[in-house]
This record gives structure tokens, C-alpha cells and sequence, in this order.
DNA sequence: CATATTCATCACTTTATGGCGATATAGTAA
DNA sequence: TTACTATATCGCCATAAAGTGATGAATATG
């Protein structure tokens, strides 16, 4: 990784709603409507900040009809690796992450009625 | 760490001058002319980095007259540590690291004369 | 003592970033 | 086709951040 990527990807990580995003992936995939429901930011914020992430490498996504559904990028590829372990390493006791987590709990189960 | 402490941090790291500073101190504490010299920065600008960097618990600094050095946190304090062994896993490759470590070499055989 | 050096801080300008509404695109469903 | 939904993108504004010269404090030097 040199000093460009390096910067791209700690440039991305250096905001809240954006790790709020990726400590949300942790748990898995999740469409834009979701994220967008669970962060409580309208649909160009959420699209523009998770285009900021995949620009940076550390997610990917597809798409499935009108949904697009984003995931952090697989670790195989190593220039991801560094921040995405760092990230899963910190964070899991700060309050906003998990009340983050507890929203998406809710959300799951609406799904699932 | 909560949120607040991992932006700050994150956001102490996300700019390419910041990350020269921290991986020139790599090698030991340096005094801010050396800092700006090495790295080409105005004064001004080289003291307002460092700064942010102090700020962030990244830095620590110590007066000595008129002279300013500053070394890497001390990493037993664990909100530093990810950060800082985090870094110094990444980056011994890049030219302008390589680049800047030369010269820190040069600089330094100077003060030896 | 007078002068020079080192550094932090301030004021200012320029550039980058975050958030949002409006719009464009594309899929879906009636 | 028409209407609706999910998303991406664009332009705008407010704010934050980076770079620089000027100033002044503290200390060193002659």
C-alpha cells in the first residue's frame, strides 16, 4: 500500500457515519435503504458516503434489481485488510455503534415478519 | 476508544504530511527544524501539524530552550498504540517515505560534524 | 546588552468535505 | 405505457482543513 491508497482509505474512515456504516457491515450485507433507515440520513448522504467507501476499497456491492446491496470487500485482498481488521478490532463498546447495532437487530426482524 | 477519540485520530492520520512526520518519528524524537527541513515545510505549517498530531495523543513533545522535540506517544497508552503499530506495519515501502528516511540520514550525519 | 534563533499562534486565503434537495437512471409492477 | 421504488449523481451551501506570512515570546549567542 502506498502513501495515496493509504491516505484514500484513512481519509474514508475518518468520518463517524462512514465507520458507522462499516461497523454496520460487519454484521453483513445490507441494502441501501437499511443503512440509510439505521444511521437516520437521507438516501443521497447514505449513497454518497458509501460510494466514498468503495472508492476507497472497503466495500463492494451488488446489485439486485432496483436494491443495491453492500458488503465490506473481502479481505483476500490485502490493501483492504489493514483498516478493515484495525476497525473490527475498536469501536464495538462506543454507545452510537451499538445502538447502531440494536436498530439493525429491530430491522431485521421487520424483515422477517 | 469511543468515536470521538477514533475520528480524531483517524483524521490526525488521514493526510500525507501528518503520516511523514509519524513515520520519520519512527527513527526517534526530533526538533521541529528538523521536521520542517526534512520534509520542506514552512515553519508555520510544520508546528501546526505537530500540533494536531499532539492533540490527537499521537505525539509527545518536550522543550529544551528554544527547541521543540517531539517523539511518537508513548504506546503503553492504549488509545495510542493501535494507531501508531498500525502505521508502522504499513507504509515502509512507499518512495516518499523511503525518500524522507534518506534524508533524515543525510540531516542527521550534519548535526554529528 | 543587542541580535539571532526556535517555535507557537493568529489572521487570511484557498481548497476539501459533509449534508441536503433536486434530478436522472433503472428496475418493477399494474 | 404509466406509476412507483431504489439508487446514483449533481449543484449548492456551510463548515472544516491546509498552507502561508506576520507577530511575539522565550531562549541562545556574541
Amino acid at each position: 500500500m502506498n502513501m495515496e491508497e493509504f491516505t484514500k482509505q484513512a481519509k474514508a474512515i475518518a468520518d463517524p457515519t462512514r465507520i458507522r456504516m462499516l461497523k454496520l457491515l460487519e454484521s453483513g450485507e445490507l441494502c441501501v435503504c437499511h443503512i440509510m433507515e439505521i444511521l437516520g440520513l437521507v438516501q443521497s448522504t447514505a449513497s454518497k458516503h458509501l460510494g466514498i467507501l468503495k472508492v476507497a476499497g472497503l466495500v463492494e456491492s451488488r446489485k439486485n434489481g432496483t436494491w443495491s446491496y453492500f458488503r465490506l470487500a473481502a479481505k483476500e485482498r490485502a490493501y483492504n485488510k489493514a483498516y478493515l481488521t484495525f476497525l473490527a478490532s475498536n469501536l464495538d463498546d462506543d454507545e452510537t455503534i451499538k445502538h447502531d447495532r440494536t436498530n439493525l437487530k429491530k430491522d431485521l426482524k421487520q424483515i422477517c415478519k
